[in-house]
DNA sequence: CTGAAAGCGCTTACAG
DNA sequence: CTGAAAGCGCTTACAG
């Protein structure tokens, strides 16, 4: 099966039609300053007249790489994600670099697969915003050569990473209740084995130290879902007032979220029976019926660092110094805190 | 720069360490059962003990296709775009083919430069979820030879293409109103220009046509975003209750739920004070404070009917019937429209 | 079952 | 500025 049988003009082709050589089309196509301007136009033409498109796959076996960089997603349904994307891509699109995209949909598996696909489409190098699981197909694919940043997860000696400070975020979050006047404050998320959440409880516990007369409750939640909430809140809202937390941190958006809207069918309000601050600053936060305050990482600064940190490790190669930038993350005060 | 000197051990090193010819690595890869167990084994070990990897753009330029389709996506933002790829997903899962996805992220040019780049990438097959827009690169691309299968727009007499109904959602919509007793309905969406959002309100029409009594005011919107449900809200909240539709149907569930956002802070209730039905069931309608009664696109079975369609495109060529399937949406019954 | 050879479509020195 | 030739890494008949 040749090209001709398929009906699919190659260079050959166009070279014939044109009446000048394989090399000329070729410059044409990579070095046009090289060709004099009839040549080029009668090349071109040839292009238009068969339809010609190049075979990138010849084109990558030549150079030995291709200019596209994947990008293996834990979770595209989270708008965090969707920032850390768009962030990439506008680094990508300056340099005229395309971007391959693939959804691990939260399964180690896929994440595994798709990673390999990459490897052995000889990408240029691999942005990997990973499961919170052990990366060892990724230290495989770095070992063999290809360079991979991790997004949303630290690198370390032989990777390049790019973080947001989870514990400095969950700091903020429950400092920002106390200066609110909470003094019986909760922090709710889960599984407690998830390091963002632990970080983030973490950094909730340091601003409870520094405070005085302030108690810190830590409810762990099965999952970070608004459906998680849902229950988080029906619970809270079954405790007696005095029982109840003044002040709740939640380790993602859509807890919060879920959590508002179970107290708020059972009659109680937010701000006013508790305030609640949230985390990632997903789309939707803004736009709730009482929007929500949140720790916002700043997913398009993080996109946009960890593709030219892969940008430079694929130029510079051996001589990339590895390293993990840490991004601070930011307080969005919305009414779910009382501003 | 070959394989050796960048470090990348390629098939005559494994041949070489196992003792072998190329083609017999190559049998072991491909055609394992040709390969006796013993040879079978020491390549696989050579395999391992190199970090062996194979280049996907050799082999893609024998075979003259790659194992993987690619998937053009206009929004992924909108969760109903990620149930296709999830159904996209489920299909190429069983037939062990890859997918690549590409966010438009509504913008033509990146539509375009994304065809092309799976059209160089000599793809088996692109799915495409495009814009509102002429479908002209889309063309050029199918007249190439190149399986290009529509999701969320119709094909035509050189194209499949897998759609929902919008006429018959819309009509659900309004009639499931109208049912619920409301005799004042309005329908908000735009731009009007969006195939979409008039016939939804083409539907809906039609639904009002067959009943008695009942009016339909067309208010149309600047976008389909929550904010704009946000100004309509409020401009429905402004009027004199008697001036006030009593059932709202709104062409997508971020419009709707702006609405009744601003509705609830203007005091007003739904569906009290006036019913709501969207358009998507998106993943936060059943989340909401009012959880929203929605029409909903089967978006996974879009997705894998919309796979399936490639699959069989790519693999009959020629004698394929081009075709495009209408799927039903269906109305999601819930709390927005007073269940 | 194994191995040598041709060829996929392109790019890049190199000689003119 | 043009054109003939080598080679990228692989797969697939084909002869043994």
């Amino acid at each position: 099966m040749n090209s001709a049988e398929r009906g699919r003009p190659v260079m050959k082709d166009v070279a014939r039609q044109a009446g000048v050589s394989l090399g000329t089309v070729s410059n044409v196509l990579n070095n046009p300053d090289l060709v004099s301007p009839q040549t080029r136009d009668r090349v071109h033409r040839a292009i238009e007249e068969l339809g010609f498109v190049r075979n990138s796959a010849a084109r990558s076996l030549v150079l030995g790489k291709a200019e596209t960089v994947g990008f293996v997603i834990v979770d595209l349904a989270n708008s965090f994600f969707l920032d850390i994307e768009r962030g990439v891509q506008s680094v990508l699109d300056e340099r005229g670099i395309k971007l391959l995209l693939a959804n691990s949909d939260v399964d180690l598996q896929k994440q595994d697969e798709y990673l390999s696909l990459f490897e052995e489409t000889q990408l240029s190098g691999i942005l990997l915003a990973p499961l919170d699981a052990p990366l060892t197909a990724a230290q495989a694919v770095r070992e063999r050569g290809m360079p991979v940043v991790q997004v949303n997860w630290p690198g370390d000696a032989t990777s390049c990473g790019v973080v947001s400070d989870d514990a400095h975020g969950g700091y903020l979050a429950a400092r920002h209740l106390i200066e609110r006047g909470c003094r019986r404050l909760a922090f709710a998320g889960g599984p407690l084995t998830l390091s963002a959440v632990s970080s983030r409880h973490r950094g909730a516990l340091r601003a409870v130290a520094e405070a005085d007369g302030v108690a810190l409750e830590l409810i762990e939640t099965e999952r970070l879902t608004v459906r998680g909430g849902h229950q988080l809140g029906e619970q809270l809202a079954a405790r007696r007032p005095e029982d109840r937390p003044d002040g709740l941190v939640a380790a993602a958006d859509a807890l919060a979220s879920g959590t508002i809207q179970a107290m708020m069918l059972a009659g109680l309000r937010v701000p006013h029976d508790m305030r609640v601050v949230g985390y990632d600053n997903n789309h939707f936060a803004d736009d709730s019926p009482v929007p929500l305050t949140t720790v916002g990482q700043p997913g398009r600064e993080m996109g946009r660092a960890s593709a030219r940190l892969l940008l430079e490790e694929i130029e510079q190669r051996d001589d990339h110094l590895h390293r993990t930038l840490v991004m601070k993350p930011r307080l969005f005060e919305r009414a779910s805190s009382g501003r």
